[in-house]
DNA sequence: TTTTTTCTTGACGATATTGTCAAAAGTAAA
DNA sequence: TTTACTTTTGACAATATCGTCAAGAAAAAA
């Protein structure tokens, strides 16, 4: 299920951008021994990194943001049974409750 | 978004059942207060919980933890925008990873 | 209204998670 | 190799979350 993590992600896009650790975590306002643990899974990038990266990297804020939700999601789920049944009804709840259109 | 809660949802079955706090609390093997704090959402549910929950009161297991996480997923994607993308691309990943039938 | 029982609350210790510092390890250039 | 730079790591402080205790508030029974 695990195949890229947002860490690893992070990290595809800085090395290709050539641009040192240090840097990147300059532009997030993190330690750079902070950002490495992310990059290799032993920390969690926090919500408000999102739209910097995005920045940084020219990416659109909204998909990178949908992309880091996803995975805060399934992180949540791994190894539980019927975790795809609770996100469906997660999604039924949501739609439910959602102001219905015309 | 939040009608019902899994503590307020809990607190429904208790009262129904006219069982004190007291009790389930001890079924729980937590402290009472500890429950209070559940079922008025000052706390959360652990996942052990469930399980002991079930057998208490009667439910599928399975439901019941259903359930219990998507109210974890709801709770983490509570004010986000586009929680429902995030929830659709979560689900997208599980179904690319299974193991197809046939 | 007293008494008993149930429920709630605030404070606090225990636990887990996070971010930082400083040093070590790794890599590349000179 | 030295030297300079990048990345990783371990230890620790800061923060957040959690469960419990003990007392108080609320509710029900007597």
């Amino acid at each position: 299920m695990q195949q890229e993590t947002f860490g690893s992600y992070i990290r595809g896009l800085r090395e290709a951008a050539g641009m040192p650790l240090r840097k990147l975590a300059a532009r997030l306002d993190i330690d750079q021994s902070t950002l490495s643990k992310i990059e290799t899974n032993q920390r969690y990038a926090s919500r408000e990194m999102v739209p910097l990266l995005a920045e940084v990297f020219g990416l659109d804020a909204r998909e990178l943001r949908i992309k880091f939700l996803s995975e805060q999601i399934l992180y949540q789920i791994r190894d539980e049974e019927d975790g795809l049944e609770a996100l469906k009804l997660a999604e039924e709840t949501i739609n439910y409750n959602k102001p219905q259109k015309q």
